[in-house]
Formats: C-alpha cells, structure tokens, sequence
DNA sequence: CTTGCTCCTCTAGTCGCTAGAGGTTGTAAC
DNA sequence: GTTACAACCTCTAGCGACTAGAGGAGCAAG
C-alpha cells in the first residue's frame, strides 16, 4: 500500500499542511518518496497519524504524544509511565473543568443581571470591572 | 497617585512584559512618563486592567474585551451588545465543559483500565491506537 | 556617589498550527 | 502524445497571547 499525503490526510482526517507540520517537528517520520519527491505512506503512518489526531483532540500536548509512542514501541516496558502521563494529564482536566464551570455560573448572573436597561446599570460590565465583588479561580 | 509597571503589576497581578504587550496592541492606553522616560499609571489604569485580567481570566479573547471597554467608556448605550457578548462567550463554555467532561470520563477509563502490566496491555496506549473503539468530539 | 534593583527598547522564541506564493508532478481525457 | 488541472512540492510568514533575553538607563537608599 502507498498513498499520497492527500489520502492519508483523508483516511485519518488531519490537515496536508499539518502532517507536513508534525514531519517537520519530528513527530511523523520522514516519508518515503516518488520519483518526482512526493511523499509517500504505508499503513503504520495511518496508525500512528490516528494515535496522534486521537491523542490531540484528548488534549494532549505533543511532548505527552512523542513519550506515549515511544512507549508503545517497547511493548514489553511496564506501563506505569502511560499511566503516570495520562493522570497528570487528568489532574489538569479536572481544574480547567472546575474553572470553567464557575466561568459559567459567572456569565450566567452577568446575563440575568443585564436587563434591558444601559451599560451604566450592566452588570457585564461591572463584573468585570469590579475587583472585589468577584473572587475566584486564580491559576 | 503616580505609579510605575511594576506597582501596577503587583496591584493587578498582570506580569509586566504583559503590561507592555497589552500597550503595544492598544488594549491599554499610552502612559505618562517621567523624565526619564519611565511609565506613570494612575487609578484608572489600575482599574482598566483589573477588568481586563479578570475578563482574561474568564476567558474572554482580547477583541471581545476590546468591546467590553468601548461599551463601558460610552454608557449611555443601552447594554444589548455587551449581553450579546456574554451570551455568546457562555455558548462557547458550555462546548468547552461538555468536551472536558467526555474527555475526563475517557481518561478516567483508560487509567482504571491501565492493569500497571506492561505497554502490550495498556489501555492507555490502545485506547489512543484504536480509531474505532472511541468515537467522540469532533470539532 | 555607589550599589543594585527596577525600568527601558528591541528582537526573537513559544505552541500548534494555518495561509499563501510560486513552482512541479501525477493522472486522466482527448 | 499532449494537454489540462488537481494535487503535490518548498519556503516564508502569520496567528494569538504572551514570554524570555540582551544590553543599557533610571532611581532611591545608604
């Protein structure tokens, strides 16, 4: 099997420029290549582009991505590293889950709060404005 | 009250490079100087930049902030814009929860499933390799 | 008047892409 | 066999929202 980088990018729903983005950071290796210096791919670049594409839209930062498929090169290492790399990565989830749902609690009242009067009597504003009335989630 | 980058950076949390960034895409205002060609803050820049880490923090992007504060110089205007702003922000947050949520219950199950063996049995690593086996947010 | 912290400007780097210019290759129809 | 045209190539620059560092000047205390 060897498909272009269009295909590959239609089969595991990545981006042309961002496969040759993630080449080019050493994520993907380099390709093999037609006469005329197109890229070509074999069935382990799909894998690995959907390991990547899944490992992304999980938030993962590539460094994480790079340490997970290097793991799952050595398939005879313990596992405790993947694991140690998906709950640090879960700990984060939770705070930014937590700010962001006082975010909205927040946005919530600005909006009741925002009548049909003017901006001098809107809470939007005021919310924001306001140092002490609003105290929460500091990184 | 006279007072330099720094004092406003302790006032209002916002590093200084920050400070000067914010000044050099004119979300906040050309300074005084001293004669040594020092910044000078008074109160209303203290409070100008307190209303823009905390929308900052709420998550709101600096075009949207820029709007905010051009309604709060103008409060005559009724407050339709500004809640119209807050609305869509919150539209925003509400995605953002739902996806962290799906992606926390998803981490949750591959750390529960990870059985601390070695990386040819880790959930974690078959998790992300399999494309059919999770099917979630796409964006 | 010297020490040493804070301030200045400027440039470049971060992350994870995305967009565009300007040129080449591959393929299918004629 | 040629022609048309999409898909490919490399390269550079841009995005948002900062952050870091170099190299020098200002300022307040002792």
């Amino acid at each position: 099997m060897e498909i272009s980088i269009g295909e590959l990018s239609r089969r595991t729903g990545v981006k042309v420029p961002t496969i040759r983005y993630y080449e080019s950071i050493a994520l993907m290796p380099l390709p093999l290549r037609s006469d005329g210096q197109q890229r070509r791919y074999g069935g382990a670049e799909v894998s690995r582009l959907i390991f990547i594409r899944h490992a992304r839209e999980l938030g993962f930062e590539v460094d994480a991505i790079r340490e997970l498929l290097a793991m799952s090169a050595r398939p005879e290492q313990p596992c405790a590293e993947a694991d140690r790399i998906a709950r640090r990565h879960m700990t984060e989830v939770d705070r930014r889950i937590s700010q962001l749902v006082a975010l909205r609690a927040e946005l919530q009242r600005m909006v009741d709060e925002c009548g049909h009067g003017r901006v001098g009597d809107c809470r939007v504003i005021e919310t924001l404005a306001d140092h002490d009335q609003c105290q929460h989630a500091h990184h």
